[in-house]
Order: structure tokens, then sequence, then C-alpha cells
RNA sequence: GCGAGUGUGGCGGAAUUGGCAGACGCACCAGACUUAGGAUCUGGCGGUUAACACCAUGGGGGUUCAAGUCCCUUCACUCGCACCA
């Protein structure tokens, strides 16, 4: 055994074992219970952050206990490597964008291997590669088929100046992030997936993840963002058109004193036409139209209207009302049209005193006390109905009922459902990303790439910054092709997927990750799935997780897999801090993961990300922490081969302990069920590690105090010590353990079992307190009466010297706990 | 504004779910071993106090024999959503 602990030397050495005989790499079915692990894959940025180390080292040790629990264990690494980055990096330093990335990936695979993660790579899917974007198309036709695909026009950023498309990101205070000219929305036509068609059993089954934090669900809840309520129409008798709205609040419809349109409504410009004040409105309408969405919605944006100049008629009871258009009315959601009922509304009492429209009561409280002369505010908690004709006097609950029902029999309206969620618009005019596998034929039309083409391979003779839509359309021998129904001449779509597409499925993919004949086969997928942990930050709680979980839906609607959701299990962890705030090169204060790696080991950083703090919570990176998780590794490679020593000379195997080794086997056991608990359900890694410390700090006090130690105990110490290690700190681990002759390697033996008999003890002290208050302490054998300990504790001088005469009202016992005497 | 969460020593964090607040680690202090230590081992370490004791889990109130934990109220910070009709 070397005398000292140099992690760079064993890390190495293991690392390359365990690459080279696969030992991470598992079958898809060897007879025991299946077991999937997955950390979110990442984008190939380049490097390695600690946000990542902590996410895989979280991951490491779930897998790697669950194989030592008995478990065949599925814990894949992949790239989520298409993306804008490798398209910038090619503009700026006219390096291939495959060439960028997949050198990324080779480096980032080192820093990863590095790490001592035990990733099985045989199952490594990279988005990028032909291999797994073919199946994303072939995704996409399935969509398509089951008419969950469409094409409409959508508005872009566009940059009059560079004469391209730009992403949100690169719209910075509503400029060109390159040429700092002004952005203008621009309407292209575009593919979307109809999420919406899911949404209410993307929030129905919510329900079911029990398994998943209650924020994440919230958070995912408020996105579908659900409301009941009615839709119904207004007529408007100048255009003799119908405008339908949709209202929660349909009990408040005696009490529209105005309707308005968003800008962007269908019926604006027929309606605006010939009044008077038409240039007036068009710019107005123009100006809301190109007013950036975060300004337009945005709370300090002050209510803008204007009259058109036209009336509709209320259906209720056929009042003719104004038409306004206002920016606070969004195209978007719901029909793009709303009652004004500035009695019970905020937003519509806001812009009704603004432009002096009229205000009605319709809705009083139970008091009676609503008077709108005195209302510095609309009301909108619960009532009575007034000024309603025939539903006066109804709650406003029975109102929405009566109402609806009243609509629906004169066929003016019906109850309805309406949701936050927008349909998904997967359109990218980006060049690193899977192409759209669709042909435009003049005669034909639209047409799906038929399935033995795929997959469609991007080009490589492509101008980054061409303008002008897709970079993709800068190839003409890939724009140019063949309609798959007539032969006849055609074009290719030239956009590229969102790349969100590409992660909505890939831990399906690591279930059958070779396929070249689907994109994974049922059997292996259902075998396999759910994932049973997922782990990854908080930042994907909403769209990468929505778009996974309605994936699978789609999936298993179309009888491809069995569960009907991905994660059974969600961890998301905390960021990674320091002094405070998140790590980034802008602050400077970043850590490279590399650097402490080469100077303390994978061990130490493993050990100390864990250790730090519980898995969900925010981490505050400390230098000497770090210091301090390599001293407790020294001071495990000391005191094993210190063990190792007092054995050789120690006595043979006695047949009773004596009073320290109890102690000793105590706290082992102690440890050995504390590090179990932490590794399982909660994840409390960090207090996990500490009852390792606890157990170390036991092992270092029984040498101080013996100079042998007989050979069962310090085998079994050792060994256990070991193996609770293991996961979390895999070389070290393994190196000690070939060094004291144990069997195979630590990774493939069995988790260790307390010995309740070890934990059982004679005697227990416990405190006793006089009015609440710890005045004394006993020790007691456990099994004493509860009478004879009463007698006992009363003799006590310390005990009768607080009672002091005092009378005593109570005397609580807790069994093993606590003694409480109640004194007056 | 709405929703979710967090608040415990100088710091990161524990506390079997109502039962000894501060486990474990960092920092700090002292001792031992040393030519030396920024190595290692041992001990100390919430505050006030000479001590008995008292005060302490963001603040205030309550329930209880007993509250970090339960209830009410209030403050601060973090995150998410945000004109959703």
């Amino acid at each position: 055994m070397m005398e000292k602990y140099i992690p760079q030397e064993i890390e190495k050495k293991w690392q390359k074992k365990w690459l080279d005989e696969k030992v991470n790499c598992c079958p898809d079915d060897n007879g025991k219970p299946p077991y999937y692990v997955l950390e979110m894959f990442p984008y190939p940025s380049g490097n390695l952050h600690m946000g990542h180390v902590r996410n895989y080292s979280i991951g490491d040790v779930i897998a790697r206990y669950k194989r030592m629990t008995g478990f065949n264990v599925l814990h894949p690494m992949g790239w989520d490597s298409f993306g804008m980055p490798a398209e910038n990096a090619a503009i700026k330093n006219n390096i291939p964008p495959a060439v960028w990335t997949l050198d990324n990936i080779s480096n980032m695979k080192r820093q990863q291997q590095a790490l001592g993660l035990s990733y099985d790579w045989d199952r490594e899917a990279t988005t990028c590669k032909e291999d797994y974007y073919k199946w994303n198309q072939w995704l996409f036709e399935l969509f398509y088929k089951k008419g969950l695909v469409y094409r409409k026009k959508a508005k872009v950023n566009w940059c009059e100046n560079c004469n391209t498309v730009l992403a949100n990101e690169q719209v910075i205070d509503g400029k060109c992030w390159r040429c700092d000219s002004d952005v203008v929305k621009k309407d292209l036509k575009q593919w979307f997936i109809k999420i919406t068609d899911y949404a209410d059993r993307l929030l129905q089954d919510l329900n079911k993840l029990d398994g998943w934090p209650e924020r994440v669900k919230t958070m995912q809840k408020n996105w579908i963002g659900r409301s009941e309520g009615a839709e119904f129409d207004f007529i408007i008798p100048e255009i003799d058109k119908k405008i339908s709205m949709f209202s929660t609040r349909v009990d408040t419809i005696f009490g529209v004193t105005y309707i308005v349109l968003a800008p962007e409504h269908p019926y604006v410009a027929e309606l605006i036409k010939g009044k008077k004040n038409e240039t007036e409105l068009r710019n107005f309408i123009t100006r809301m139209k190109n007013m950036n969405d975060m300004d337009r919605t945005s709370d300090d944006v002050e209510k803008e209207g204007m009259f058109t100049g036209s009336y509709a008629v209320n259906p209720v009871n056929n009042e003719k009302v104004p038409i306004w258009i206002a920016n606070y009315v969004l195209i978007d959601y719901g029909t793009g049209a709303v009652m004004g009922v500035p009695g019970h509304d905020e937003r519509d009492w806001e812009f009704a005193k603004k432009y002096h429209l009229p205000i009605r009561l319709v809705v009083q409280n139970r008091e009676e006390t609503l008077d709108l002369d005195t209302m510095e505010t609309a009301y909108h908690d619960p009532g009575i109905l007034v000024h309603s004709g025939a539903f006066n006097g109804l709650t406003d609950e029975e109102g929405r009922k009566a109402i609806t029902k009243w609509l629906v029999e004169h066929k003016l309206g019906h109850g309805t459902v309406n949701y936050k969620l927008r349909d998904w618009l997967i359109s990218r005019q980006r060049y690193w990303g899977t192409p759209i596998p669709v042909i435009y034929c003049d005669t034909c039309g639209e047409q799906l790439v038929p399935e033995d083409q795929l997959p469609i391979t991007l080009p490589t003779d492509v101008k980054f910054t061409a303008g002008a839509v897709s970079p993709l359309a800068t190839s003409e021998h890939f724009v140019h092709c063949t309609c798959p129904k007539c032969g006849g001449p055609a074009r290719r779509e030239t956009d590229t997927m969102d790349t969100f597409f590409d992660s909505s499925w890939y831990y399906l993919r690591y279930t059958d990750a070779k396929n070249n004949q689907a994109a994974f086969d049922s059997k292996k997928a259902n075998h396999w799935m759910a994932v049973d942990q997922y782990i990854g930050g908080i930042e994907h709680a909403i769209l990468h997780l929505l778009y996974s979980r309605f994936f699978m839906k789609v999936l298993y609607d179309a009888g491809l897999v069995e569960d009907d959701e991905p994660f059974t299990r969600l961890l998301t962890q905390g960021m990674v801090l320091m002094d405070g705030s998140k790590m980034s090169k802008s602050k400077g204060n970043v850590v490279s993961p590399e650097e402490i790696v080469q100077k303390y080991g994978a061990d130490t950083a493993r050990l100390f990300i864990l250790f730090a703090a519980p898995p969900e919570r925010d981490l505050e990176w400390s230098d000497q922490g770090v210091e301090g998780s390599f001293r407790f590794l020294n001071r495990v490679w000391r005191i094993f081969g210190q063990y190792m020593e007092l054995m050789k000379q120690g006595t043979p195997t006695a047949q009773e302990y004596t009073e320290d080794e109890k102690e000793l086997r105590f706290v082992e056991h102690t440890s050995i069920g504390k590090v179990t608990e932490g590794v399982t359900g909660k994840y409390n890694f960090n207090t996990a590690i500490s009852s390792i410390m606890e157990m170390v700090n036991a092992m270092y006090a029984y040498a101080g105090k013996h100079q042998t130690i007989r050979k069962d105990l310090a085998l079994e110490v050792n060994k256990n010590l070991l193996l609770l290690l293991a996961p979390f700190t895999p070389h070290i681990t393994e190196e000690l353990w070939h060094d004291a002759g144990f069997e195979g390697s630590v990774h493939e033996a069995a988790w260790p079992e307390v010995d309740a008999s070890a934990l059982v003890v004679d005697e227990i002290q416990i405190p006793i307190q006089i009015n609440g208050k710890v005045r004394e302490r006993i020790t007691i054998p456990v099994d004493v009466t509860s009478e004879e300990m009463r007698e006992k504790v009363l003799a006590m001088p310390r005990v009768k010297e607080c009672i002091d005469g005092r009378t005593i009202i109570k005397y609580i016992v807790i069994p093993q706990k606590i003694i409480n005497i109640v004194v007056k």
C-alpha cells in the first residue's frame, strides 16, 4: 500500500481499467430488476462547469448505490449538440459547426471520464449525428401523420439591416445584437406542433407525479393555465358580423359597457375603414403591433386604447356598446376580444376610468354595501347578481351556470375551456439543427419526405450569414429536389427544428441507442422506462420537461410505449454559487472543475460538492471546504492503513466484544443505517457523508486507545467504510479495496447491512427537565421499569434541590427520550 | 400583484417530524509532536456572566408539560408567472 494518498495516480489507473473492461456498460436485461437513472444531457459548450459536476455526481451516487443493491442500472450520457453557439462559432472563427461541436464533445467527455462517472458509453447519443436526427425526422413525420403538425404564419424578429431572422435572445432592448439596428416583426410561415391538444392530459397527469417537486408541478400548471368559462357572440350590425369572446365571468355580462379588440383582431381593418379618424386609428394600431411583446405585456405599461366608432350588441339585453381597440388585449389568448366590465374587473376599471366609460354594478356583496360612488376599484369577490334581468338574486356561481345555459338555449354561446399554453413553434431559420423533412411541390403541394429517404442530411455548402431566411436556402443542391408524388421539380423546406425537439425523447434512445431500424425498440424501451430518477436544473422546469411529457403521451397513443409519463422521480438540483452569485465568466468567479480535479482529484471534487449542501439547495463554493474534503480522504487513507497494521499484530478473534469494541461497532452500524437512508428516497448526501465522517472519527478514537485490534473487527470496519464511501468517492475506495485484498471490485460488492445487535445498548442517558428546563441527566438500564426509574429520579440530589418543596403536578416520561417534571 | 420557497453560531449546514438546538465540516483558539510547519494528532469553540444562571432558530403573539418544528400575524430575501379576459 502506498504511504501517501496521491489521487492523480490512482484515479487515472482505475478510470482506464473501468473503461477498458466496460464495467459500467449494462446489458439490456440480465435478470436483475432494471433501474434507470438519468442526468440531463449537456449542451457541448466546450468545458464542464461546476453545475455539471454537481449534476453528474448526484446521478453517479444513485447509480452506484443501486448497482450495489442488486439492480441492473442504466446510466447513460449524451449530447444535446445542435444549437446556435456552434453556428455563431462558425461565423466568428470560420470553423464548421460539426467540427466545433465534435471537438467540444470529445473534450467534455474526457472531463467526465476524469470524474470517474459510471456511464455506459456504448449507449452514447449525440443529437447532431445523422443516426440520431434521422429519428427526429421520423418522429416529425409520425406527428404529422397523427395530425399534430401544421403550418401557419407567425411573427419572427427580423433585422432589416442584416436581412435575417433573430432569435428572441438575440434581440437586446428591441435592437439587433450584431448591428444594433431596430428589429421589426415579420410574418413567416412556420411549423407548429399541436401540444395544446394534450393540454388537459398534461395538466391532469401532474397528479400522477408524486416523485416531482411541488414547485415544478405548480410551474407547469400555471404554464398550461387552464380556465373555464363561456364563449359567446356580440353582433356588430354595421358589418353584419358576430364577434366571439371568452369570459370566465359570464355572470357579469349585464355589466358590459364596452368591448375591446386586440389591435391584431381580424375585424379591425373593416371596422375602422372610412371612419373620420381612420389615419389616427391606423397609426395607433401599427404602433401597438410593432411593440415588443415584453413591453406590451409588462405591468408598467399604461393601458391605451381608441374608440373605433362602431358598436356591438350585447346578446343578453340587446344593448349597444362601443367597440374599442386596446393594447391590453392579446390576440393569442381566448378570441382576441374582451367584454369590458369595469365594475368587476380591475383592468377594465382602470381603462374605463381613464377613458370615462360608464361603470355598472351587477354583483352586490352579501352586506349590500357596494356603491359605485364610493368604490375605489372593481369588485371581483363572490356576491349576488343585481341589475341582471331574470338572473337577479342568483349567486355569482349560479349566475355563471344559468347564463351559460341561457346562451346555449338561445344558440348564442356555450361553455368552454381556455389555456394559456400555445402550440409549439418548432421552425428555426437556422443551420445547425435537424432539417424538417418536407418537400414543396408546385403541383402536389406540401409532401413529407418518404421514410426510406430519411435522413435528410445537413448540407455543408452553406453561407451562414447569407441573410434571408435559413442558411439551408443557400445550398442549391439541398433546396432542389424532386416531388415524391409526381416526380416533378420541387423545393425542400429550409428551416430546421427547435433543439427542444431533440431533447424531448433522447431518454428513449438510450434504451436502444444503436438501433438503425427504428428510433427505439418498444420492448427495450418498455423494459427500462419510465426513468426512475431524473436529475437536472430547475431552469428546465417548464419547456424541456413539458415537451418530454408531451412526446411520451403521443408515443403512448401511437402504441410505441407503455408509459405515458417519462420521469417517475425528478430531482431539481440547486445552483453552484460563488460569493452568493452564480458562477459566470463575466463576473470572473468561475472555478474550473478541471483544475480542482488536477489539484485534489475527482474524489475530492465529488465529495465536496455532495457534502457542502443538500442537492436541491444552492451550494456556496468554498476553496477551504474543498481542502477539508481532501483532508478527510487523507484521514480515511491513513486510518485504513493503520487498521491493517494494527490487525497484523492483533489478537485472534475473541468471543465477546469489549466495551470499546462495542462502541466502535455501534458507530459503524449507525453510520450504515444513516448512509443507507441518505442515498435512498430523500437524498441527503450531505448528512450521509457526515455520518461516514463520524465513523472515521470513531475509528481514530479507538486506534488512539489501543495498540492492536482484533482481526475480524478491523476487517469488518475497514470493509464497511469502503462500501459506504464507494458511491461518493469511487477511486480511493477501489484502490484501498484492492490493497486490502478484498475480492473483486468494491463497486460490485453488496451494500452493507445494519447488524441490529450492534445497536443494542444496555444503558442510556436521558435528560430530566424541571418545568421544561434540563436540570439533570440520569443513566439507567434500558429495561428499567417506570416505577424504579421514578424513584431513582426523585431521589437525585439535584432533582430534589430543583423541586425544593414544591408539589409535583405532572410527571411526564417519554420512554428512551426525556423526563419532564412539572412543579408548582 | 399572484404563486412557490427560504430565513438556525463567524460560515456551509444538522436536528428520528413536537422531546437535550447547533451533529458533521470550514474558520478560529489552545496543547502535543517537531529544526520547522500552512502536515498530523488531541482538546475548545452561540451570546451575556466571576459564577449560579439567564438569553438565543428573522420579529410579535398563541397552543402545549415541552415549539426551530403546530396555529395566527408580521418582516426580509430568492425563484417563477405576470394586462390570460
